[in-house]
DNA sequence: CATCAACTTAAGAATTAATTAATCTTAGCG
DNA sequence: CGCTAAGATTAATTAATTCTTAAGTTGATG
Protein backbone atom coordinates (compact mmCIF):
# COMPACT_ATOMS: atom_id res chain seq x y z
CA UNK A 1 0.00 0.00 0.00
CA UNK A 2 0.98 3.50 -0.59
CA UNK A 3 2.54 5.00 2.44
CA UNK A 4 3.94 9.07 2.41
CA UNK A 5 6.40 8.14 5.08
CA UNK A 6 7.94 5.95 3.04
CA UNK A 7 9.06 9.15 0.99
CA UNK A 8 11.43 11.93 1.02
CA UNK A 9 10.80 15.08 -0.78
CA UNK A 10 12.62 18.08 -1.58
CA UNK A 11 11.03 21.09 -1.75
CA UNK A 12 12.86 24.01 -3.87
CA UNK A 13 11.62 28.08 -4.11
CA UNK A 14 13.34 31.14 -3.51
CA UNK A 15 9.61 32.52 -1.53
CA UNK A 16 10.18 31.18 1.91
CA UNK A 17 6.11 31.26 2.41
CA UNK A 18 5.48 29.17 -0.35
CA UNK A 19 7.94 26.59 1.70
CA UNK A 20 6.37 27.02 4.53
CA UNK A 21 2.73 26.45 2.97
CA UNK A 22 4.12 23.31 1.23
CA UNK A 23 6.24 21.56 4.05
CA UNK A 24 3.40 22.21 6.14
CA UNK A 25 0.64 20.52 3.30
CA UNK A 26 3.12 17.82 2.68
CA UNK A 27 4.38 16.95 6.18
CA UNK A 28 0.79 16.60 7.16
CA UNK A 29 0.14 13.90 4.98
CA UNK A 30 3.62 12.14 6.03
CA UNK A 31 6.07 12.99 3.76
CA UNK A 32 9.80 13.48 5.23
CA UNK A 33 10.73 16.98 3.72
CA UNK A 34 13.80 18.89 3.05
CA UNK A 35 13.73 22.45 1.62
CA UNK A 36 15.98 24.41 -0.38
CA UNK A 37 15.91 27.82 -1.68
CA UNK A 38 17.89 28.18 -4.65
CA UNK A 39 18.88 25.93 -7.23
CA UNK A 40 22.42 25.29 -6.46
CA UNK A 41 21.77 24.33 -3.00
CA UNK A 42 18.69 22.11 -4.24
CA UNK A 43 21.71 20.06 -6.61
CA UNK A 44 24.10 19.75 -3.56
CA UNK A 45 20.89 18.67 -1.20
CA UNK A 46 19.20 16.29 -3.68
CA UNK A 47 22.80 14.81 -4.26
CA UNK A 48 23.14 14.24 -0.33
CA UNK A 49 19.35 12.76 0.55
CA UNK A 50 18.19 11.34 -2.99
CA UNK A 51 14.74 12.53 -3.12
CA UNK A 52 11.91 10.16 -3.89
CA UNK A 53 10.31 13.43 -5.80
CA UNK A 54 11.65 16.73 -6.10
CA UNK A 55 9.58 19.90 -6.19
CA UNK A 56 10.93 22.57 -8.12
CA UNK A 57 10.21 26.36 -8.81
CA UNK A 58 11.20 27.49 -12.17
CA UNK A 59 11.45 31.25 -11.28
CA UNK A 60 14.53 31.70 -9.23
CA UNK A 61 17.38 34.18 -9.07
CA UNK A 62 20.70 33.04 -10.01
CA UNK A 63 19.82 29.57 -11.31
CA UNK A 64 16.01 29.45 -12.36
CA UNK A 65 14.32 25.95 -12.21
CA UNK A 66 14.22 24.87 -15.74
CA UNK A 67 18.54 24.78 -15.81
CA UNK A 68 18.57 23.07 -12.31
CA UNK A 69 16.29 20.25 -13.48
CA UNK A 70 18.61 19.92 -16.33
CA UNK A 71 21.29 19.52 -14.27
CA UNK A 72 20.07 17.01 -11.84
CA UNK A 73 18.98 15.16 -14.96
CA UNK A 74 23.14 14.87 -15.46
CA UNK A 75 23.54 13.54 -11.98
CA UNK A 76 24.56 9.49 -11.90
CA UNK A 77 22.14 8.57 -9.41
CA UNK A 78 19.69 11.36 -9.81
CA UNK A 79 18.88 10.75 -13.50
CA UNK A 80 15.45 8.81 -12.11
CA UNK A 81 14.44 11.19 -9.56
CA UNK A 82 11.14 12.23 -9.87
CA UNK A 83 10.91 16.38 -10.89
CA UNK A 84 7.88 18.09 -10.94
CA UNK A 85 7.82 21.86 -11.69
CA UNK A 86 5.24 24.13 -9.34
CA UNK A 87 4.93 27.70 -11.20
CA UNK A 88 3.14 30.44 -11.56
CA UNK A 89 4.25 30.55 -14.95
CA UNK A 90 1.06 28.76 -17.39
CA UNK A 91 2.53 29.79 -20.95
CA UNK A 92 2.43 26.85 -23.23
CA UNK A 93 6.01 27.11 -23.91
CA UNK A 94 7.43 27.57 -20.45
CA UNK A 95 5.38 23.74 -19.70
CA UNK A 96 6.81 22.55 -23.26
CA UNK A 97 10.43 24.10 -22.03
CA UNK A 98 9.50 22.10 -18.43
CA UNK A 99 8.84 19.33 -19.95
CA UNK A 100 11.81 19.35 -22.08
CA UNK A 101 14.01 19.89 -19.52
CA UNK A 102 13.08 16.55 -17.89
CA UNK A 103 10.37 17.39 -15.86
CA UNK A 104 7.52 14.44 -14.67
CA UNK A 105 4.88 16.50 -14.10
CA UNK A 106 3.88 20.66 -14.44
CA UNK A 107 1.59 22.19 -12.32
CA UNK A 108 0.30 26.12 -12.03
CA UNK A 109 -0.21 27.82 -9.01
CA UNK A 110 -2.22 28.66 -7.24
CA UNK A 111 -1.74 25.43 -5.52
CA UNK A 112 -4.57 23.04 -4.50
CA UNK A 113 -2.95 21.56 -1.39
CA UNK A 114 -4.95 18.13 -2.24
CA UNK A 115 -4.61 18.44 -5.77
CA UNK A 116 -1.07 18.48 -5.35
CA UNK A 117 -1.08 15.55 -3.18
CA UNK A 118 -2.94 13.57 -5.91
CA UNK A 119 -0.45 14.21 -8.03
CA UNK A 120 2.54 13.80 -6.01
CA UNK A 121 1.05 10.41 -5.21
CA UNK A 122 -0.06 9.48 -8.71
CA UNK A 123 3.91 9.97 -9.35
CA UNK A 124 5.20 8.42 -6.87
CA UNK A 125 3.11 5.59 -7.35
CA UNK A 126 3.65 4.63 -11.21
CA UNK A 127 7.41 4.77 -9.95
CA UNK A 128 7.21 2.45 -7.66
CA UNK A 129 5.21 0.25 -10.15
CA UNK A 130 7.80 0.09 -12.45
CA UNK A 131 10.55 -0.46 -10.08
CA UNK A 132 11.45 -4.31 -9.99
CA UNK A 133 10.66 -3.95 -6.08
CA UNK A 134 12.79 -6.63 -4.99
CA UNK A 135 11.92 -8.03 -1.31
CA UNK A 136 15.26 -8.52 -0.53
CA UNK A 137 15.75 -8.75 3.33
CA UNK A 138 19.35 -8.20 4.61
CA UNK A 139 20.89 -8.50 8.05
CA UNK A 140 23.89 -9.75 9.47
CA UNK A 141 24.93 -12.19 7.39
CA UNK A 142 22.13 -12.86 5.72
CA UNK A 143 20.56 -12.27 2.76
CA UNK A 144 17.04 -13.65 1.31
CA UNK A 145 16.18 -12.58 -1.43
CA UNK A 146 12.63 -13.17 -2.86
CA UNK A 147 12.86 -12.35 -5.83
CA UNK A 148 15.71 -14.44 -7.15
CA UNK A 149 14.59 -17.38 -4.21
CA UNK A 150 18.01 -16.81 -2.81
CA UNK A 151 19.11 -17.27 1.01
CA UNK A 152 22.88 -16.14 0.95
CA UNK A 153 24.85 -17.17 4.53
CA UNK A 154 28.20 -15.52 3.72
CA UNK A 155 28.18 -15.23 0.58
CA UNK A 156 27.45 -18.72 0.57
CA UNK A 157 23.78 -19.34 -1.72
CA UNK A 158 21.81 -21.83 0.06
CA UNK A 159 19.03 -23.45 -2.08
CA UNK A 160 15.55 -23.78 -0.32
CA UNK A 161 12.28 -25.67 -1.18
CA UNK A 162 9.53 -23.40 -1.34
CA UNK A 163 7.61 -24.11 2.53
CA UNK A 164 11.04 -24.13 4.18
CA UNK A 165 11.79 -20.59 1.94
CA UNK A 166 9.10 -19.16 3.39
CA UNK A 167 9.18 -19.90 6.56
CA UNK A 168 13.07 -18.81 6.98
CA UNK A 169 11.36 -15.55 5.19
CA UNK A 170 8.26 -15.61 7.61
CA UNK A 171 11.32 -15.29 10.80
CA UNK A 172 13.35 -12.97 8.45
CA UNK A 173 10.79 -10.32 8.57
CA UNK A 174 11.09 -9.70 11.76
CA UNK A 175 14.24 -10.67 13.22
CA UNK A 176 14.19 -11.69 16.96
CA UNK A 177 10.71 -11.72 16.66
CA UNK A 178 9.03 -14.33 18.28
CA UNK A 179 6.20 -16.22 15.82
CA UNK A 180 3.72 -18.60 17.49
CA UNK A 181 2.99 -21.71 16.19
CA UNK A 182 0.03 -20.41 14.86
CA UNK A 183 1.17 -17.19 13.45
CA UNK A 184 3.33 -19.93 11.09
CA UNK A 185 0.73 -21.96 10.37
CA UNK A 186 -1.29 -19.07 9.14
CA UNK A 187 1.35 -17.35 7.33
CA UNK A 188 3.31 -20.22 5.50
CA UNK A 189 0.39 -22.83 5.14
CA UNK A 190 -2.69 -20.68 5.01
CA UNK A 191 -5.57 -20.33 7.73
CA UNK A 192 -7.61 -22.76 6.29
CA UNK A 193 -5.14 -25.62 5.40
CA UNK A 194 -4.55 -28.30 8.23
CA UNK A 195 -1.32 -29.97 8.95
CA UNK A 196 -0.40 -32.16 11.89
CA UNK A 197 1.61 -31.18 14.97
CA UNK A 198 4.97 -32.17 13.82
CA UNK A 199 5.39 -30.52 10.37
CA UNK A 200 6.51 -27.61 11.30
CA UNK A 201 8.92 -29.31 14.03
CA UNK A 202 10.27 -30.66 10.86
CA UNK A 203 10.64 -28.07 8.55
CA UNK A 204 12.56 -26.22 11.50
CA UNK A 205 14.36 -29.13 11.47
CA UNK A 206 15.58 -29.68 7.52
CA UNK A 207 16.02 -25.54 7.64
CA UNK A 208 18.69 -25.75 10.71
CA UNK A 209 20.33 -28.09 8.67
CA UNK A 210 20.78 -26.32 6.04
CA UNK A 211 21.66 -22.94 7.41
CA UNK A 212 23.04 -24.10 10.71
CA UNK A 213 21.63 -24.75 14.44
CA UNK A 214 22.38 -21.03 15.82
CA UNK A 215 19.72 -19.26 13.95
CA UNK A 216 16.76 -20.49 14.97
CA UNK A 217 15.73 -20.34 18.58
CA UNK A 218 13.60 -22.35 20.23
CA UNK A 219 10.93 -20.68 22.71
CA UNK A 220 8.95 -23.89 24.53
CA UNK A 221 5.23 -23.34 24.38
CA UNK A 222 5.71 -20.18 22.77
CA UNK A 223 7.42 -20.54 19.40
CA UNK A 224 10.27 -19.98 17.51
CA UNK A 225 12.22 -17.09 16.72
CA UNK A 226 15.52 -16.01 14.54
CA UNK A 227 18.61 -15.28 16.16
CA UNK A 228 20.23 -11.81 15.12
CA UNK A 229 24.25 -11.30 16.25
CA UNK B 1 15.80 6.96 -28.04
CA UNK B 2 11.75 8.24 -28.04
CA UNK B 3 10.07 7.15 -30.69
CA UNK B 4 6.55 7.86 -30.79
CA UNK B 5 5.53 4.84 -33.58
CA UNK B 6 6.67 2.62 -30.95
CA UNK B 7 3.49 3.57 -28.97
CA UNK B 8 -0.51 2.90 -29.52
CA UNK B 9 -2.89 5.26 -27.63
CA UNK B 10 -6.16 4.79 -27.57
CA UNK B 11 -8.52 7.83 -27.39
CA UNK B 12 -11.82 7.77 -25.22
CA UNK B 13 -14.55 10.85 -25.88
CA UNK B 14 -18.04 10.99 -27.18
CA UNK B 15 -17.33 14.01 -29.07
CA UNK B 16 -16.39 13.13 -32.62
CA UNK B 17 -15.02 16.66 -33.16
CA UNK B 18 -12.29 15.86 -30.54
CA UNK B 19 -11.60 12.45 -31.44
CA UNK B 20 -10.95 13.76 -34.73
CA UNK B 21 -8.92 16.91 -33.46
CA UNK B 22 -6.67 14.36 -31.35
CA UNK B 23 -6.26 11.65 -33.99
CA UNK B 24 -5.07 14.39 -36.23
CA UNK B 25 -1.96 15.95 -34.14
CA UNK B 26 -1.24 12.62 -32.52
CA UNK B 27 -0.96 10.67 -35.44
CA UNK B 28 1.05 13.64 -36.85
CA UNK B 29 3.44 12.66 -34.42
CA UNK B 30 3.77 9.11 -34.60
CA UNK B 31 1.68 7.61 -32.48
CA UNK B 32 -0.80 4.87 -33.35
CA UNK B 33 -4.09 5.89 -32.73
CA UNK B 34 -7.26 3.85 -31.75
CA UNK B 35 -10.98 5.69 -30.98
CA UNK B 36 -13.83 4.53 -29.06
CA UNK B 37 -16.57 7.28 -28.32
CA UNK B 38 -18.29 5.46 -25.01
CA UNK B 39 -16.54 3.56 -22.17
CA UNK B 40 -17.99 0.10 -22.67
CA UNK B 41 -16.17 -0.19 -26.38
CA UNK B 42 -12.96 1.74 -24.72
CA UNK B 43 -12.59 -1.69 -22.23
CA UNK B 44 -13.19 -4.16 -24.97
CA UNK B 45 -10.63 -2.24 -26.78
CA UNK B 46 -8.19 -1.66 -24.55
CA UNK B 47 -8.86 -5.46 -23.45
CA UNK B 48 -8.06 -6.19 -27.17
CA UNK B 49 -5.28 -3.97 -28.17
CA UNK B 50 -3.43 -3.71 -25.06
CA UNK B 51 -2.66 0.34 -25.79
CA UNK B 52 0.38 1.96 -24.26
CA UNK B 53 -1.84 4.88 -22.92
CA UNK B 54 -5.31 5.39 -22.89
CA UNK B 55 -6.64 9.02 -22.88
CA UNK B 56 -9.81 9.65 -21.18
CA UNK B 57 -12.69 11.97 -21.26
CA UNK B 58 -14.76 12.16 -18.06
CA UNK B 59 -18.29 12.87 -19.24
CA UNK B 60 -19.64 10.97 -21.67
CA UNK B 61 -23.13 9.29 -21.78
CA UNK B 62 -23.66 5.78 -19.99
CA UNK B 63 -20.49 4.74 -18.43
CA UNK B 64 -18.12 8.11 -17.38
CA UNK B 65 -14.88 8.34 -17.52
CA UNK B 66 -14.27 7.61 -13.71
CA UNK B 67 -15.96 4.51 -13.91
CA UNK B 68 -14.35 3.36 -16.94
CA UNK B 69 -11.16 4.10 -15.28
CA UNK B 70 -11.58 1.84 -12.73
CA UNK B 71 -12.94 -0.89 -14.47
CA UNK B 72 -9.94 -0.71 -16.71
CA UNK B 73 -7.60 -0.69 -13.68
CA UNK B 74 -9.67 -4.26 -12.72
CA UNK B 75 -8.75 -5.49 -15.20
CA UNK B 76 -5.56 -7.99 -15.50
CA UNK B 77 -3.15 -7.25 -17.94
CA UNK B 78 -4.30 -3.42 -18.20
CA UNK B 79 -3.68 -2.72 -14.22
CA UNK B 80 -0.55 -0.72 -15.22
CA UNK B 81 -1.86 0.84 -18.43
CA UNK B 82 -1.03 4.56 -18.51
CA UNK B 83 -4.40 6.35 -18.05
CA UNK B 84 -4.49 9.95 -18.81
CA UNK B 85 -7.81 12.03 -18.27
CA UNK B 86 -8.69 15.00 -20.61
CA UNK B 87 -11.52 16.68 -19.36
CA UNK B 88 -13.46 20.17 -19.42
CA UNK B 89 -14.55 19.55 -15.85
CA UNK B 90 -11.56 21.64 -13.99
CA UNK B 91 -12.88 21.77 -10.57
CA UNK B 92 -10.33 20.27 -7.80
CA UNK B 93 -13.04 17.53 -6.44
CA UNK B 94 -12.92 15.91 -9.91
CA UNK B 95 -9.52 16.11 -10.45
CA UNK B 96 -9.21 14.31 -7.07
CA UNK B 97 -11.27 11.90 -7.85
CA UNK B 98 -9.88 10.90 -10.74
CA UNK B 99 -6.58 10.48 -9.58
CA UNK B 100 -8.37 8.18 -6.62
CA UNK B 101 -9.78 6.35 -10.10
CA UNK B 102 -6.23 5.50 -10.71
CA UNK B 103 -5.20 8.26 -13.18
CA UNK B 104 -1.60 9.12 -13.75
CA UNK B 105 -2.23 12.53 -15.47
CA UNK B 106 -5.15 14.95 -15.75
CA UNK B 107 -5.41 17.83 -18.21
CA UNK B 108 -7.87 20.13 -18.00
CA UNK B 109 -9.69 21.62 -21.61
CA UNK B 110 -9.06 23.53 -23.92
CA UNK B 111 -6.66 21.23 -25.04
CA UNK B 112 -3.01 22.54 -26.02
CA UNK B 113 -2.04 20.04 -28.85
CA UNK B 114 1.95 20.62 -27.77
CA UNK B 115 1.57 20.83 -24.42
CA UNK B 116 -0.64 17.16 -24.56
CA UNK B 117 2.20 15.96 -26.42
CA UNK B 118 4.81 16.91 -23.50
CA UNK B 119 3.00 15.30 -21.40
CA UNK B 120 2.38 12.10 -22.93
CA UNK B 121 6.01 11.67 -23.89
CA UNK B 122 6.57 12.36 -20.14
CA UNK B 123 4.48 9.26 -19.27
CA UNK B 124 5.76 6.92 -21.73
CA UNK B 125 9.31 8.12 -20.99
CA UNK B 126 8.87 7.61 -17.13
CA UNK B 127 6.92 4.23 -17.86
CA UNK B 128 9.50 2.53 -20.37
CA UNK B 129 12.32 3.86 -18.71
CA UNK B 130 12.33 0.99 -16.11
CA UNK B 131 10.84 -1.58 -18.59
CA UNK B 132 13.34 -4.10 -19.65
CA UNK B 133 12.35 -5.16 -22.85
CA UNK B 134 15.63 -4.25 -24.69
CA UNK B 135 16.39 -5.57 -27.99
CA UNK B 136 19.83 -6.67 -27.29
CA UNK B 137 20.02 -8.44 -23.87
CA UNK B 138 23.91 -9.43 -22.84
CA UNK B 139 25.34 -11.29 -20.36
CA UNK B 140 27.92 -13.38 -19.24
CA UNK B 141 28.41 -15.31 -22.58
CA UNK B 142 24.74 -14.93 -23.34
CA UNK B 143 23.96 -12.85 -26.58
CA UNK B 144 19.92 -12.34 -27.25
CA UNK B 145 19.10 -10.26 -30.23
CA UNK B 146 15.80 -9.23 -30.65
CA UNK B 147 15.85 -7.87 -33.85
CA UNK B 148 17.64 -10.15 -35.44
CA UNK B 149 16.04 -13.15 -33.55
CA UNK B 150 19.38 -14.85 -32.67
CA UNK B 151 21.09 -16.15 -29.29
CA UNK B 152 24.79 -16.64 -29.52
CA UNK B 153 26.59 -18.07 -26.38
CA UNK B 154 30.35 -18.16 -26.86
CA UNK B 155 30.29 -17.05 -29.92
CA UNK B 156 28.30 -19.71 -31.69
CA UNK B 157 24.72 -18.86 -32.92
CA UNK B 158 21.59 -20.63 -31.92
CA UNK B 159 18.57 -20.28 -33.72
CA UNK B 160 15.37 -20.86 -31.54
CA UNK B 161 11.61 -20.67 -32.83
CA UNK B 162 9.70 -18.35 -31.72
CA UNK B 163 7.81 -19.53 -28.60
CA UNK B 164 11.26 -20.58 -27.58
CA UNK B 165 13.14 -17.81 -28.29
CA UNK B 166 10.53 -15.62 -26.49
CA UNK B 167 10.59 -17.86 -23.62
CA UNK B 168 14.58 -17.76 -23.24
CA UNK B 169 13.98 -13.36 -23.78
CA UNK B 170 11.93 -13.52 -20.95
CA UNK B 171 13.92 -15.39 -18.38
CA UNK B 172 17.31 -13.30 -19.26
CA UNK B 173 15.10 -9.91 -18.98
CA UNK B 174 15.96 -10.15 -15.85
CA UNK B 175 17.99 -12.91 -15.09
CA UNK B 176 18.08 -15.02 -12.22
CA UNK B 177 15.32 -13.94 -11.20
CA UNK B 178 12.63 -16.47 -10.97
CA UNK B 179 9.65 -16.32 -12.79
CA UNK B 180 6.61 -18.55 -12.19
CA UNK B 181 4.82 -20.51 -14.47
CA UNK B 182 1.89 -17.68 -14.74
CA UNK B 183 4.20 -14.96 -15.51
CA UNK B 184 5.76 -17.29 -18.14
CA UNK B 185 2.47 -17.87 -19.70
CA UNK B 186 1.56 -13.97 -19.28
CA UNK B 187 4.67 -13.38 -21.16
CA UNK B 188 4.80 -15.71 -23.88
CA UNK B 189 1.95 -16.36 -24.09
CA UNK B 190 -0.47 -14.09 -23.65
CA UNK B 191 -2.79 -13.45 -20.71
CA UNK B 192 -6.27 -15.20 -22.56
CA UNK B 193 -4.58 -17.92 -24.54
CA UNK B 194 -5.24 -20.91 -22.16
CA UNK B 195 -2.48 -24.12 -23.06
CA UNK B 196 -2.23 -27.35 -21.12
CA UNK B 197 -0.07 -27.98 -18.10
CA UNK B 198 2.76 -29.05 -19.41
CA UNK B 199 3.15 -26.87 -22.61
CA UNK B 200 6.14 -24.77 -20.40
CA UNK B 201 7.83 -27.83 -19.47
CA UNK B 202 8.53 -28.98 -23.08
CA UNK B 203 9.80 -26.10 -24.28
CA UNK B 204 12.18 -25.82 -21.34
CA UNK B 205 13.02 -28.86 -21.87
CA UNK B 206 14.05 -28.13 -26.03
CA UNK B 207 15.58 -24.67 -25.45
CA UNK B 208 17.80 -26.78 -22.59
CA UNK B 209 18.35 -29.60 -25.54
CA UNK B 210 20.11 -26.22 -27.51
CA UNK B 211 21.66 -24.15 -25.09
CA UNK B 212 22.52 -26.62 -22.56
CA UNK B 213 21.44 -28.17 -18.83
CA UNK B 214 23.11 -25.53 -16.88
CA UNK B 215 21.51 -22.71 -17.64
CA UNK B 216 18.21 -22.81 -16.93
CA UNK B 217 17.06 -23.84 -13.17
CA UNK B 218 14.22 -25.07 -11.92
CA UNK B 219 12.58 -24.15 -8.49
CA UNK B 220 9.57 -26.50 -8.25
CA UNK B 221 6.38 -25.07 -7.09
CA UNK B 222 8.01 -21.63 -7.87
CA UNK B 223 9.16 -21.37 -11.13
CA UNK B 224 12.36 -21.28 -13.62
CA UNK B 225 15.17 -18.91 -13.63
CA UNK B 226 18.04 -18.41 -15.42
CA UNK B 227 22.02 -18.78 -14.20
CA UNK B 228 24.01 -16.45 -14.88
CA UNK B 229 28.16 -17.65 -13.64
C1' DC C 1 12.30 -36.76 38.15
C1' DA C 2 7.91 -36.62 35.70
C1' DT C 3 5.91 -34.36 32.14
C1' DC C 4 5.27 -32.58 27.78
C1' DA C 5 6.69 -29.95 24.14
C1' DA C 6 10.01 -30.28 20.84
C1' DC C 7 13.47 -33.17 18.24
C1' DT C 8 14.75 -36.69 15.14
C1' DT C 9 14.44 -40.12 11.70
C1' DA C 10 12.63 -42.56 8.19
C1' DA C 11 9.02 -43.92 5.28
C1' DG C 12 5.35 -43.12 2.09
C1' DA C 13 2.10 -39.68 0.12
C1' DA C 14 1.52 -35.96 -2.62
C1' DT C 15 2.99 -32.72 -5.68
C1' DT C 16 5.47 -31.11 -9.42
C1' DA C 17 8.52 -31.56 -13.26
C1' DA C 18 10.99 -34.25 -17.00
C1' DT C 19 10.63 -37.05 -20.78
C1' DT C 20 8.90 -39.14 -24.78
C1' DA C 21 5.86 -39.81 -28.34
C1' DA C 22 1.93 -38.63 -30.73
C1' DT C 23 -1.15 -35.18 -32.52
C1' DC C 24 -2.48 -30.78 -33.95
C1' DT C 25 -1.43 -26.26 -36.23
C1' DT C 26 0.71 -23.17 -39.31
C1' DA C 27 3.47 -21.19 -42.95
C1' DG C 28 5.57 -21.76 -47.21
C1' DC C 29 5.48 -23.61 -51.69
C1' DG C 30 4.39 -26.06 -55.91
C1' DC D 1 -5.69 -25.81 -52.86
C1' DG D 2 -3.16 -29.75 -50.90
C1' DC D 3 1.41 -31.17 -49.46
C1' DT D 4 5.19 -30.89 -46.44
C1' DA D 5 7.91 -29.80 -42.64
C1' DA D 6 8.72 -27.19 -38.70
C1' DG D 7 6.80 -25.81 -34.68
C1' DA D 8 3.53 -25.97 -30.88
C1' DT D 9 0.63 -28.50 -27.91
C1' DT D 10 -1.19 -32.42 -25.55
C1' DA D 11 -1.16 -36.82 -23.36
C1' DA D 12 0.80 -40.52 -20.96
C1' DT D 13 4.48 -42.25 -18.39
C1' DT D 14 8.27 -41.82 -15.47
C1' DA D 15 11.21 -39.50 -12.27
C1' DA D 16 12.34 -36.45 -8.75
C1' DT D 17 11.54 -33.55 -5.11
C1' DT D 18 9.01 -31.86 -1.43
C1' DC D 19 5.75 -32.39 2.21
C1' DT D 20 3.56 -34.81 5.78
C1' DT D 21 2.93 -38.29 9.09
C1' DA D 22 4.10 -41.56 12.48
C1' DA D 23 6.67 -43.19 16.25
C1' DG D 24 10.25 -43.36 19.26
C1' DT D 25 13.59 -40.21 21.71
C1' DT D 26 15.37 -36.24 24.01
C1' DG D 27 15.71 -32.66 27.16
C1' DA D 28 14.11 -28.46 29.41
C1' DT D 29 11.30 -27.04 33.18
C1' DG D 30 8.56 -26.74 37.14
Amino acid sequence: MFKAEDYTLLLVDDENDILEFLSYNLSKEGYKIHTCSNGSDALAEAKKIKPDLILLDIMMPMKDGIETCQEIREIKGLKNVLIMFLTARAEDYSQIAGFDAGADDYVTKPIKPKVLQKRIEALLKRAKKNNADNDVIQFGNFIIDSERYVVKIDEKEINLPRKEFKLLHLLASKPSKVFSREEIYNHVWGDDVVVGDRTIDVHIRKLREKIGNDYIITLKGVGYRLNID
